[in-house]
RNA sequence: UGGCCCCUAGUGUAAUGGCAGCACGACUGACUCUGGAUCAGUUAGUCUAGGUUCGAAUCCUAGGGGGCCAGCCA
């Protein structure tokens, strides 16, 4: 049966470039553009953006730019337009040669700024910021004109071509649109189109002391890319009039902009600014420690681009303000990494156990999957041996309820091996479990007849003679409080981060078939989750990042066992 | 307080005047040599009040709630 694959109903941009396409709007083309300024690292946020507008061109048969917004030289590097274009391949994404910058088009901006002028459209004002702020007047109050409103013509080109010579002090001027100092929607109280800036641009070096704003750049950028829809966030749906203004005052080709609701995650800052501040006030490792929102942290962590294209496919589209889960992220990656991960043992916190009645030298190699989830991915073989390691927390003495794992005198299997008993536990002088004694009934490997016996629990393990050592490293969420600006008076995010968001195990065992793993490897450990090699791994230490536990219903029902003592207390 | 935008199960998102659906979560159960995965099932929603209409989540009005805007940031 080949049923027709149920269309995935459009998402309100989606649609509104369909209807343009039935009605020949733009001749049939389908044209946008991702415009990052590069300023930092790209996060999920952006990718959610990255998505939908390389996604749009996709769909519609159409082209996607890539153009760097870069009109403010204070806080551009050329290190945030790099790691932009990696992050954007890297999620899978091609601008073929249609990579521009804002700055390519200085000289034409500045030609349209003249033009304005000469038309009486745009004045150069002598106001003080300071000065400027108090002349705009209040949301409800109207703004009152600058005393420099009325200049001629002629003496506002003069002194525009004046502050691009650079006989000017930052601050002291500015070229403003004249449009209406009455406006309810405060963009269009003469807004800035210049500043003086006498600093260094990472492309145009000193050829410039005067820079134009994002309001009088992004538009005739896309104007000139011929873009068919401009798509952008919330934040400048009341930029949207201006971005029309400067089109039509201009009587160039015009672009429709269209805002869509940016991404919030729970427990997580999406901000460039708070980003930066992380990184800066090294609250974290850099832009890529494996618990940043950042595309590159996010890569470390072991996310897949697949996972994150996923993610963004399922959050959608849409107006409304919303905030999604951190746990739908979570889930992404555990559904990718799942059908893709090769299946590993590996044990984090180690607790020695001896098969008592296990010969001595005996060493037998057992056949393990490497993915049930997928036959082509095989089997390797797993050495067992008298001493093994598994996870202490798989061992209780005295165990709660419907706790499957090993106890004394309790049965547990061992994966791919046999079914062992508890017959020992030996301590320290402390009282301090510092070794199991067992006996294995072998008649049970896996595979002999007597296998099929039940017994409630499976354990994973390592031969203590053949495990190779490693570190891991354990990632919570990077923040206390699903929104992290919840705070109280005085305080700030930074009083939310979760001090124990890292947590680095140095004693931990894995199976020897990790030898030759590469930074970059994905792998799951059996019973705990996905973890990816760090690129701080070195031969004689692995390091690998948790990227996310698997689901755990055990700890679930600890939990809500533990809620119901509580309850019971303190009824 | 002015302008603009938004409001559909717990969360997110469809339905564009005609049966309120999907995904995730949560809960049950089945299966399981990963307490994973998988499968089956259950759960739960149109912010409120009016109006238009044969018929309203959808259109109109008022109210409530939320977001954005007073950078020479983007």
């Amino acid at each position: 049966m080949n049923a027709p694959e149920p269309d995935r109903s459009l998402n309100f941009v989606e649609q509104i470039v369909q209807a343009d396409q039935e009605t020949n709007r733009w001749d049939g083309r389908v044209h946008t553009r991702f415009p990052p300024e590069p300023n930092g690292y790209l996060h999920i946020g952006h990718a959610k953006s990255i998505c939908l507008n390389f996604g749009i061109a996709e769909k519609f048969n159409g082209s996607c730019n890539l153009r760097f917004d870069d009109t403010n030289p204070t806080k551009e590097e050329v290190e945030f337009v790099e790691s932009i274009k990696d992050d954007i391949r890297w999620l899978g994404f091609d601008w073929q040669d249609r990579e521009y910058f804002a700055s390519d088009y200085f000289e034409q901006l500045y030609q349209w700024a003249c033009q304005l002028i000469g038309e009486g459209l745009a004045f150069v004002c002598e106001l003080t910021p300071d000065e400027m702020r108090s002349h705009r007047g209040t949301l409800t109050e109207p703004g009152i004109a600058s005393p420099y409103r009325d200049r001629p013509a002629e003496e506002n080109q003069e002194l525009f071509a004046r502050m691009r010579a650079g006989e000017f002090p930052d601050g002291s001027r500015t070229l403003r649109a004249k449009i209406d100092m009455a406006n309810p929607n405060l963009n269009l109280r003469d807004p800035v189109m210049y500043r003086i800036l006498h600093t260094e641009h990472h492309r145009t070096g000193n050829q410039w002391c005067i820079y134009p704003t994002y309001d009088f750049t992004h538009g005739q950028s896309d104007s000139i890319e011929n873009i068919t829809h401009s798509i952008c966030t919330l934040e400048f749906e009341n930029h949207r009039p201006l971005y029309d203004w400067y089109c039509q005052s201009l009587k160039i080709y015009h672009p429709q902009q269209i805002e869509f609701a940016r991404l919030n995650l729970t427990y997580t800052v999406l901000s460039k600014r708070r980003l930066l501040e992380l990184v800066a006030q090294n609250h974290v490792s850099g832009w890529d420690d494996p618990r940043m929102p950042t595309l590159s942290g996010l890569r470390r962590r072991g996310f897949t681009a697949g996972s994150i294209r996923q993610f963004c496919d399922t959050i959608g589209i849409a107006k409304a303000t919303s905030t999604i889960d951190v746990g739908v992220l979570e889930n992404s990656v555990r559904e990718d990494l799942n059908k893709t991960a090769s299946r590993v043992m590996a044990v984090q916190k180690p607790l020695k156990l001896v098969l008592i009645d296990y010969p001595e030298d005996q060493v037998e190699m057992l056949q393990a999957v490497n993915n049930p989830e997928d036959p082509e991915a095989g089997s390797r073989d797993v050495p067992l041996s008298r001493e093994l390691y598994i996870e202490r927390d798989d061992f209780h003495e005295n165990p709660p309820g419907k706790f499957f794992r090993l106890k004394p005198g309790g049965e547990v299997r061992l994966r791919y091996a046999y079914i062992i008993r508890c017959e020992k536990v030996i301590k320290d002088d402390d009282g301090n479990i510092v070794e199991l004694h067992c006996s294995h009934d072998a008649d049970s490997r896996s595979g002999m007849p007597g296998a099929g016996r039940r017994v409630k629990g499976t354990l994973h393990w390592v031969s203590a003679n053949h495990c190779l050592r490693a570190e891991v490293r354990l990632y919570d969420r990077l923040f206390l409080k699903e929104d992290p600006s919840d705070v109280a008076e005085g305080e700030n995010y930074l009083d939310n981060l979760n001090p124990e968001s890292l947590q680095t195990l140095t004693d931990c065992r894995v199976e020897p078939s990790l030898a030759e793993a590469q930074p970059g490897d994905r792998f799951q450990f059996e019973r705990l989750g996905y973890y990816s090699v760090d690129r701080d791994s070195q031969p004689e230490l692995l390091v690998l990042n948790r990227t996310v536990s698997l689901r755990d219903s055990w700890a679930k029902l600890q939990k809500t066992q533990q809620q119901g003592k509580k309850k019971a207390n303190s009824g």
